[in-house]
DNA sequence: CGGAATCCTGAAAGATACTG
DNA sequence: CAGTATCTTTCAGGATTCCG
């Protein structure tokens, strides 16, 4: 196993950031972890500053990390549907923790400016 | 409060990212966490591939951010300690929760191989 | 010893136009 | 509708030199 640029001494910390970093990736994980599979346009409309772009980079990358499935439904106009796979479910408990640590820290940093 | 680039939707697991996000944060986090305060050769002796810049910024980071404290004991040749604090302590959780999410992943991705 | 000051590079992300 | 394909910009991080 090669060692990665962005984990040097192979830290399973990191391994755990590589699957959530990325501008959009949180907030793409947290709208398809607590909902129902979302098409590409629904997820365009609820990150609206995202571009096509990089929002099909995101989910290519999540699908290859076995956190979502594509499924594409041959019909037209296409559609096209992304959900969360029961191993991204496994994510949850660590976004969990980090989104209360990161509340916590908005307090904080409240507290600080006093 | 203005929207950060980095989190253009204020997303709270992004707040809690961007503290631990930097090359080599996590190791540094790492080796304060669960050790005595130490000085700025030794962080670069326990992370040989890192570069004086580097170390600097991320320690200067995570001063900011009531992670670590450093102190300089007016000596010569100077001496810089740098300590994690209380607060600092209170990302342990998060962090050990990332960790064996990792130590997971790397187990998952074995089963992919066979 | 513990940096600061410059300069430079590659990778991530943005902008825009086009397509089956 | 759900993308590609290019081109451009930005910026984290590296390399190197100098300093109190």
């Amino acid at each position: 196993m090669l060692k990665d640029k962005k984990n040097p001494q192979q830290c399973q910390i990191v391994v755990a950031l590589n699957m959530i970093v990325g501008k959009w990736k949180p907030i793409i994980l947290d709208h398809l972890l607590h909902g129902e599979p979302l098409r590409f346009n629904e997820l365009k409309k609820l990150i609206p500053d995202i571009t096509q772009r990089m929002l099909t980079m995101h989910l290519r990358e999540l699908e290859e990390h076995d956190i979502l499935t594509r499924t594409v439904y041959p019909q037209v106009p296409p559609k096209v549907e992304y959900r969360i796979t029961e191993y991204g479910m496994t994510l949850q408990p660590m976004l969990k923790t980090m989104q209360q640590w990161g509340a916590n820290h908005i307090e904080h940093m409240k507290e600080k400016d006093n």
